[in-house]
DNA sequence: GTACAACTTCAAGCTGACTTGAAGTCAAGG
DNA sequence: CCTTGACTTCAAGTCAGCTTGAAGTTGTAC
């Protein structure tokens, strides 16, 4: 494939996908007479950053957990760790934005309209 | 209160603080002799504006929800209009983060190390 | 009254994540 | 062959969200 038929299915500028092939996010394509030529799997990939990114994990962050599936074995203790840890991180960020949830329909249903403070109906 | 205090007790830099109001997104504060004095009520509005950043919103989201809790009457359809709006932003942000989870889950359960295609074990 | 920390403004600098522009190359249709 | 659109590189520009620096002022402790 190409880059703009890549870029086509994953949604992305064929800018931002040469631009992520430099941060190293995903590894260099073969070549046909100097023109990109991707595989299938390319497009799954940008997909899974591109989710990745949208929920507030940075570039860097996104090409240190890549790494760390190619570098390792599966089923290594270091995938697992990896794995491991971003559940951690992503349990917490889906708390984080419950609490938010919470207190917005809180001071909804209070009708206090100040979300900074409220503490719940009659209150 | 003087700007570092605030800032000691919001956990932001005094920098951050004046940016943010230079932004408009806490109102300028009163001036005792040049220098910004900030109600306690300060603390709480920053610490919600944290909130909503590490949140992902962007700090215009952010003054455009803050000036409509402002501008409008507590109750009105304004208001909640805003409100039901975030809520329904943050259900689909939640789904989308435990879409991310599960997947982590899969692939972690499954051993097969990558998350970008994994369905699941004995794949 | 002097040192020193905390404050002030204003402009410039920085990082992340891209986007845009220029100037040129490649591939497919007529 | 020639056009046209998709591609190439490389440098520079852009926007958000701050941070840093310079140069001066205020408040407090000794």
């Amino acid at each position: 494939m190409r880059i703009g038929e890549v870029a086509g299915e994953a949604g992305l500028a064929t800018s931002t996908i040469r631009y992520y092939e430099e941060l190293g996010l995903i590894k260099e394509p073969r070549r046909i007479s100097g023109q990109r030529s991707f595989p299938p799997e390319a497009v799954q990939q940008l997909l899974f950053i591109k989710q990745a990114a949208r929920l507030n994990f940075s570039l860097k962050e996104i090409k240190t957990f890549l790494d760390g599936l190619n570098d390792v074995q599966p089923h290594s203790r270091v995938w697992q760790g990896f794995a491991e840890e971003k559940i951690v991180e992503l349990e917490a960020q889906i708390l984080d934005l419950q609490t938010v949830l919470e207190r917005l329909e809180l001071s909804l249903s209070c009708g206090c309209s100040d979300p900074t403070s409220c503490t719940g109906p009659a209150g």
